[in-house]
This record gives C-alpha cells, sequence and structure tokens, in this order.
DNA sequence: CTGAAAGCGCTTACAG
DNA sequence: CTGAAAGCGCTTACAG
C-alpha cells in the first residue's frame, strides 16, 4: 500500500540497494545518482518504513529515556522537563527518536526495559536519574547496551553526566559567607541521590576554608524533597531561629522552606538554593540568589554522549566518558 | 545471535507459527502447547524482534507522544509532568510504548512526525496540546493516523479529552461570589489556548448568574504564561487595587502575581486559580482556594482512548470520542 | 559506482 | 488445533 523502496527504485531507473544507499548517504554512490533518486522520493514522497530498517540493520535509530520509579517529587521537580528539553534539542540534530521507558513497580519497568532492548526497539539509554543498585542500570550493564546516566552513578564502569555538585555546593555556601553569614545551616534531602552527598562536601570545604565550624546538627539530611518537608522543618524545629543562612539542596523544599520562614518572619535568614534553570522570577524574591544547574545541558550532552558511545562500541578496550556541566551562582 | 522463534520452535518441537501464536496468546492454540511453548521462552530468555513484529504485522506497538513547540512556558507548567505521569500510568496496563516526537522549529517537528508515522513507528497519536490550526494535527487528520488530542481542539471530527473549563471557570468564580467578592477580574493567558476562553465564559456565566455586572475592563487577555508576566501586570497596573478578587487561569501567572499581591501588600484581593494536580503544600498559601484539574487522567484517558480507538477503526463511520475530566474546587 | 540475491525475524492467510 | 510457505521492506556482503 505504502510507497516503497522498490516504487523508488523502478521510477529512478535503479536497483533498490541503490536507493537504499542513497537513503543512508552512502559515499560510493554518485552525485548524479544521489540527486535523480532523491528527486523521485520526493515525487514519491517516499518515507522508508523504520520496521524494516531496524530489522535488516539492528540499527532502530531510537534511545530509550529511563524514567525513574514514579514519584511525585521527581514529575514536580522543574529539573525533569528542563532536562528533557535539552534531550529533545540534541536530539533534533540527529534522525533518532525517544522511546519513553514504561511501568509503575520496579518489576513492571524492569520488564519494560527488557523487551524494548532485546526486542531490539532501541540502541541505547539515557538513564535520567542514578541511584544505588538500581536493578534496570545493572540490566543495561550486563547485557552491554550502551547507556548514559544523567547524575553520579555509584560505579565509574558507566558513561554518565552531571553537574560538578561539590564545587556547586562550596559556591553556594561561600557566597553566604561572604554575605555576612557565619552560622549556615545544610539542608539535604533524598541520601539515595548522591549529588545530595556532594553539594554537603562542597559545603564543609567552604566552612573549614573560612575557619567556620562543622556542626553535626546544622546538617540536615532527612528523607525529604516536596515543599510540604521543607515547610514542617522550620515549622517545627524553632532552633533554627540560631541560624544565619541555609543551603537547601533541593529547589522543591527549599520553596517550602522559604514559604515557612517568611510565616515565622524570620527575616535575618538568608537562603540559597539549587535551580534547574535561569529563573526571570518565578518563585523566587527578587533579589534571592541561587546556582543555576543549567540541567537542559545535562540533556542535550547526555544525547550526544551517547552517540559517540555507539560511534566507539567497535574500539576494543572499555572506555567510559563522563563530563561534567558548568554551573553558575546566580546573584 | 539473540535467540529468535526458530529456537524456541525447535525446543519446544512446534513450528514458529505456533510460537508466534502463542506470544500473541491466540485462542486457537490449546492451553497445554501454550503452556509448553512459554516454558521455553523463560527458559531461553526469548523476546520477541519489535522490529520484526512491526514489519509483519505492521502493527509497532508504540504511540507517538506530540510535545507543543518548545517553550519554556509549557515545559515549566506542572501540566506537563502531571499529564505524563498519567500518560504512564496507562502505558504500563498494556504492551506499549511511548515514543516522543521532536523537533524544534515547526518545520522540523512535522518532519519528524512524518518520519514516525510514514515510517510505521506508531500506531497512534497522542497531542499534548492543542492549537488552531495545527499543521502537525492537520497531518494526522489527513493521513487518517488515529489521534487523540488533550485539550479541546478547533475541529469537532478529532478525539479529545478535556476538562470542562467552562464548568471549571465557573465554579472558581462562584466561590470567589460567595466568599463576599464583588468585583472580580478575570486573567486569562495565550489566547491560543481554547481552555482560556472556556474559562472565561464560565466566568461570566457566574457573574450574571449573581447579577454582577460583567466588565469589559475587568477582563486581561493578554498574551502571557510566565510567572514574570502575572508579576508585572500587577506592578504596572495599580488599578488592580480596585478589584477584590481576582479569577486567574494560568497557574504559573497565578504565581507571579500572588508574589506581586504580596509585594504590594493588597491583601484585601482573593485570588483562585487552576492546578494539575492535588497539592500538598507548594507554593500555595495554606488556606488557598485552587480548582484541581486532576491533568494526571488527562493523560491516562487518553491512552484508553487511543486504544478503543484503534479497535474500532474497522468499523464503516467515522465516529469520534471526546471526554470530559472531573476538576473539583478544593478550598 | 551499481546490481542481484540472500537474509533480518516475524505474521498470517491457507490448508489440513 | 497446528504447520508450511509466502511475504513484510529493508540492508549488505559479494561480485563486477
Amino acid at each position: 500500500m505504502a510507497i516503497t523502496i522498490r516504487d523508488v527504485a523502478k521510477k529512478a531507473g535503479v536497483a533498490p540497494s541503490t536507493v537504499s544507499r542513497v537513503v543512508a548517504n552512502s559515499p560510493s554512490i554518485s552525485e548524479k545518482t544521489k540527486k535523480k533518486v532523491r528527486q523521485v522520493m520526493d515525487e514519491l514522497n517516499y518515507y522508508p518504513n523504520v520496521n524494516a530498517q531496524g530489522l535488516a540493520s539492528s540499527r532502530s535509530k531510537t534511545f530509550g529515556l529511563i524514567l525513574p520509579p514514579a514519584t511525585d517529587a521527581f514529575y514536580q521537580n522543574p529539573f525533569f522537563p528542563t532536562v528533557l528539553r535539552g534531550i529533545n534539542y540534541s536530539m533534533s540534530k540527529n534522525d533518532y527518536s525517544i522511546l519513553l521507558s514504561a511501568g509503575q513497580t520496579q518489576e513492571q519497568r524492569l520488564n519494560h526495559l527488557k523487551k524494548i532492548v532485546y526486542g531490539k526497539q532501541v540502541e541505547g539509554l539515557i538513564f535520567l536519574y542514578a541511584s544505588k543498585e538500581d536493578p534496570l542500570l545493572t540490566f543495561a550493564q550486563e547485557v552491554g547496551c550502551p547507556s548514559v546516566v544523567i547524575g553520579t552513578p555509584e560505579s565509574t564502569k558507566v558513561n554518565f553526566v552531571d553537574n560538578d555538585n561539590e564545587t556547586l555546593g562550596y559556591l553556594a555556601t561561600r557566597y553566604l559567607i561572604n554575605e555576612g553569614s557565619k552560622k549556615i545551616a545544610y539542608v539535604g534531602g533524598d541520601i539515595e541521590q548522591f549529588f545530595i552527598s556532594d553539594r554537603l562536601t562542597g559545603y564543609k570545604k567552604a566552612l573549614k576554608e573560612n575557619n567556620l565550624e562543622v556542626k553535626e546538627e546544622a546538617i540536615f539530611n532527612d528523607f525529604m524533597f516536596l515543599p510540604l518537608d521543607g515547610y514542617d522543618l522550620i515549622m517545627n524545629n524553632n532552633q533554627f531561629k540560631n541560624f544565619d543562612a541555609i543551603v537547601i539542596a533541593d529547589e522543591l523544599v527549599a520553596n517550602g522552606m522559604r514559604q515557612a520562614l517568611n510565616e515565622k518572619k524570620w527575616s535575618h535568614i538568608r537562603t540559597i538554593s539549587f535551580s534547574a534553570y535561569k529563573h526571570l522570577l518565578d518563585n523566587l524574591m527578587p533579589g534571592q540568589a541561587y546556582v543555576n544547574l543549567n540541567s537542559h545541558l545535562l540533556g542535550s550532552r547526555a544525547v550526544d554522549i551517547l552517540f559517540d558511545v555507539i560511534k566507539e562500541a567497535n574500539s576494543k578496550n572499555k572506555r567510559f566518558m563522563n563530563e561534567y556541566v558548568e554551573g553558575e551562582l546566580v546573584t
């Protein structure tokens, strides 16, 4: 029914294999032939059947995007759409498509992944998160499916792209110190996420460098990642008023904390947080400093890395790429 | 290299066609045979090649998800991730996957769509937006690709799922009236989006029903959809202080407006807005009323509708489904 | 630089 | 209820 490669071949007076080579833009075909074939493709409105291509070449021209286990926190965090925008941006430059992983439970998620990997529906994988002992990432590594993680995974035998969270934690803390703060608290979040502890490391470094004491009771690493968690943290802990600044590792938590600080009228407490993108205004008070993570770059670089990995797949030695995306202090 | 249907067939002592039927769970195969074949599939860790399936059956088992032209506003709006979560939820129940559309410019977007539709990579399409004279939707209709729009499209010859925006606009406005407000403004947003004008219709209805005058100067339908737009609207228009309430059609705009109202200390002005999901706390002040749009249902119902449409595709008459998802006033 | 031919791994009438 | 066979629309050594 649809136009096939044979139709094009016939009308152009060449063999189907030649048309195939034109589609692939093979250098072994003369420009003259290419021109002619392409014209016919246009006339006939020919589009190659992706399934046939995938079957014959075992290259499906699509990457899988692995979403984390569905939690409100993740989907609500601006990190997610921002990274996605970056991915989409890089995809447009190629002919590749993105397939979303599906599944609610851990088991469903793994099953779906197996289906699309073993089923040759994807050539590579982008993990939108890094967490400890992730069975999906383990699977990808075992079967040797080219993968790149957004975030910092525990294993170093993986490609990944991330912010330099230690440096950013350091920058954020130093900013507060420079502004005159001396009693600075640190509020983490989901400890499963490595970036939390890296930012903490930077926080400690900045304190030490400025001869400020690192106190365990100033570090709040409870398990939380929603605005309400941050809100409650302030509302239920009067001791917070003794601090003069807070580094808040998670943006949503920061929103809740700021609201609570407002209500408590503790305006002597400075805060700084990390944001997926450059704010115009959003929920930040004018003059509120923050660290711009440039998360969209995480997405677009991840795609680029995956292409590189696949290109290099023939080389004998295993080599892994990791890249740190620049962030910046916005004041 | 990988395990194929022939390997399974050989080991199970049946024909490949039988294995194929077992995979499809065809009712014409005896339970006994199914059991045996399935066991072998497990032993061999067999997964069907999706490309081959797609080529032979021209059913790719994947839907395309059409993202709107990349604007910050869309990606930052909680609507997007919330709907996506709903889609993901409904997908898990089936064996289908979601392919993301790509492309920055309108032209790239259309080209990518053609590639995946003509290339038989998708069986159906979910449009994550409804806008006027959308060339992508037009294309889908012309080629008869099963589609469902999230939002209300201009043409009625499309399947779609949406909130009942007129009713919700009415509910929101009536709430303000019941609270004692008499001079109520309406702030729209991107007029290209139909839901904006539907909510306006509901607003007008509520006013009339309560013998309140509908004044043109109380209706702000400028082109805006970012927090900063809302912020500026308040900051630059002192006349706003003459209102005692505002219905705000867009959540991001509402955030900016509330911040500006705060700064102006115009605490006599009530606001109500529409939110993609049920808030725990987020950026809303405690006690702030809003309309919960249940956007995740938009996503999950869209998927369900698409399955129905495809199932019915054989029927002679063209029939279109549209469904209105319930929202609720949260006070 | 181009073509003929085999093959990728399935599905599906058709026949029994 | 099951099998043999044709075919889906490409790609890619191989030969020239």
